[in-house]
DNA sequence: GCTTGTGAAGAGATTCACAGCA
DNA sequence: TGCTGTGAATCTCTTCACAAGC
């Protein structure tokens, strides 16, 4: 099948799969079988050769995948060799582990600016990261060729953050405020929300630790 | 209505009705509609309606929902009112931003401690919370009633946490190292993978800018 | 009037199961 | 023989659209 259109569910587990066919790599392994990356990517195996037809990948029948073609082909499909510059907004104990966290630029997403009301913060840097007022970001985002906007401040302050971002010319937010952001429609917004990750394992435990409290 | 069997997806989003219905509460609203809900909450209100009979609620056809009455419902659906008490595991950047972060103690899951290997880091405090050594997990989760596992660690470190934490007991992990964890089925996982996010939002801005780039 | 609650329709994702091919 | 690629079936979630009821 070709590419011409990738459904979402699909495109949230490539970077699983690109990830665990970097481990097989690793491991020596020059093919691997859907039975196996299904196992490496903690999903099954039907679902790794659909998913990986969009792609218009070419496994052999009876053999199974190429280890090195399958990660040219989902990189590829991912955009990986693109790097797209990061500005970090707010840097509470949130936002300074992300600012710090490297992971980010081994995988194309360098920290290139953050942003903070703090004046004694701005004009410093911090673990390499130089810190701008709130004032700045439509001109750091011009000259940085800013792609993504994180969204760490404090949840009052979320959406003037958003705002300011869409403002300079931002269209990918990764927002980890409590808060809901209201954006226009061409601008992607995903919210990682660790109370809501919490809440929503809490009602799990609710559901199905107890068998039934008696009356 | 009948609370039977609540959706996986209506789950995810009932702290987000929670949360915005504080915020109307806060804003002394007294009543509110399911476009209003709809918009705090940032999804379409027929969703909202679907998902709140899912709890048998009872909202006055031609007038709304009454907002106390409703932030009763959800928080019971949720079960909002136990106290999960959580271990945080890996005190790098993100474990002691973790750790630090008191929104959590706010929602119900205090981080009563902290698991990592560095010895001078042992028998410490950070921001309050007692670092313990991995050897020591069983007995604090036993001793402190903990309920809930964050994985933190570097990925190389992340199964061998995850299986001590099932073997002390734990069935809930919030899991924010990049591996995929492999895990009895009782237990549940929910994973946060910051690169992987960072790559949907890749994915789309590579599909979305260029106007396919010219040959 | 206005807004809920819900069957029914629609869209999307997952899984099945097997034909096709090395 | 063994594993991929994929239509068809199934399941889940979303959206529609309207009857019910204050």
């Amino acid at each position: 099948m070709a590419s011409g259109h990738i459904p979402e569910a699909t495109v949230a587990r490539l970077p699983v799969y690109l990830r665990s066919l970097g481990e097989l790599a690793a491991s020596g392994a020059s093919t691997t079988s859907s039975d196996v990356l299904a196992e490496l990517a903690g999903v099954n195996a039907a679902k790794v050769r659909k998913d990986l037809s969009y792609l218009g990948t070419h496994g052999t029948r009876g053999v199974g995948y190429d280890v090195r073609h399958l990660v040219f082909e989902v990189s590829q499909a991912l955009g990986v060799a693109n790097t797209w510059p990061v500005v970090v907004c707010g840097l509470g104990n949130l936002g300074r582990a992300l600012a710090k966290h490297t992971g980010f630029t081994e995988r194309g997403f360098p920290v290139v600016a953050a942003i903070d009301v703090n004046p004694e913060l701005v004009g410093r840097t911090v673990d390499g990261v130089p810190v701008h007022p709130p004032a700045a970001l439509a001109e750091i985002v011009r000259t940085l060729g800013i792609a993504i906007g994180v969204v760490a401040t404090p949840s009052a302050a979320a959406q003037g953050t958003a705002d300011r971002l869409v403002a300079a010319g931002i269209r990918s937010i990764l927002d980890f405020s409590p808060a809901v952001l209201s954006v226009p429609h061409y601008v992607e917004v995903r919210a990682v929300d660790l109370s809501t990750e919490l809440q929503i394992l809490g009602f799990h435990l609710q559901r199905d630790l107890p068998p039934l409290p008696p009356v």
